[in-house]
DNA sequence: TCTGCCATGTAAATAGTTACATGATTAG
DNA sequence: CTAATCATGTAACTATTTACATGGCAGA
């Protein structure tokens, strides 16, 4: 979480509300968190010499936007994390568990949840590529940076695209039809 | 997690050390956890009714194996618990987030790391893929139960499919190139 | 003999969620 | 005038990890 909020910064400074913006919602694929646990978060760094906060001066009486930015140690902090390999994130899968069990249900229940969350995956999915054609729309003309960021976004838009491929798969496998029958968008 | 261990359960009684074992290492696919959470839980689920545990008559002086069964209440709670709609699980990738403060490591940093979790997600589906094979050789052939069962295993499958098709393209787009180690492993 | 797996746990620390709280601004 | 969004936080709770602890049993 920590290494998430530094990346965040390293690109450019932020307040918490905007880290929370990036973390929340369908187009988050980094990292999702509350917006307790960033200000929880960005304060202990703030402590620990790893960001400075100023104080925005923003335009009416709201709470005071406070605009964090990474400092050299933290600059270090996060390269020292990058360079240490790291464990693959652990896997927790409520869907998965569900279908494990999933003879306890009915079938309709099933297939309810099911479509529940292909629609979620679909959206989000949209909400990456919308990202991807602002931010990347001629990948063969980035900068190294650039690239790397690019590819963050891309491992997402693969997941995503793998999640629609399975509602199709298990459609098909268990005789449900959905409730748009339109195809997945293709990827790649 | 309460529930993941439920589900399992549901299948078949078990002892915590099963539990974890199905919970960890290359094979795990629905819910990683450490089996002192497990072991936590299922105390916590016995007290609460959810399980029952039998002090399992093993053959050694061992430290008392204990199978834990569910109980009918148990298995009225993960049917309520699968009838209820739940989140997407949160996104937390580590890997992209190094990805997008990539630029303050080096390329070599990177590409290394970057082989690292290509080789573990790897690792990953071929164990994946035995499990495959070994409990659902015939696909067309399932028992509804199965199939849902089957479904699980498939989605994670999906997931580790598209991850190393995104480190292709990866090592295409940074022009890195993978799977030339430094002893060949090629042999029968 | 040594390593690794079987099999269970306690205790402490860290990470993450949920409930509660406040108040200004903007768009319909 | 109402709802959503901006913007920040505290407190309590739940979930998860890490470190410590024990001891038998099997195979090289």
């Amino acid at each position: 979480m920590t290494y998430a909020i530094l990346a965040v910064l390293a690109q450019r400074p932020a307040s918490g509300y905007e880290i929370f913006k990036r973390f929340e919602g369908a187009g988050a694929y980094l990292w999702q968190a509350t917006h307790q646990q960033i200000y929880r978060e960005l304060n202990g760094m703030e402590a620990l010499g790893y960001v400075t906060a100023t104080a925005g001066a923003t335009c009416g009486q709201r709470p005071a936007r406070r605009v964090h930015r990474i400092t050299e140690q933290g600059l270090q902090q996060l390269a020292d994390w990058i360079a240490e390999p790291c464990d693959l994130a652990p896997t927790r899968e409520p869907l998965a568990v569900k279908l494990l069990a999933g003879h306890l249900a009915s079938p309709q229940t099933i297939s309810r949840e099911l479509e529940r969350h292909r629609l979620a995956h679909r959206r989000k999915l949209l909400a990456l590529q919308k990202q991807a054609d602002d931010h990347f729309a001629d990948p063969m003309a980035l900068s190294t940076q650039q690239q790397l960021q690019y590819l963050a976004l891309r491992r997402a838009i693969g997941e995503e695209t793998a999640w629609l491929a399975w509602f199709e798969e298990s459609a098909k496998l268990l005789g449900i039809r959905f409730g748009t029958p339109e195809r997945a968008p293709i990827h790649g």
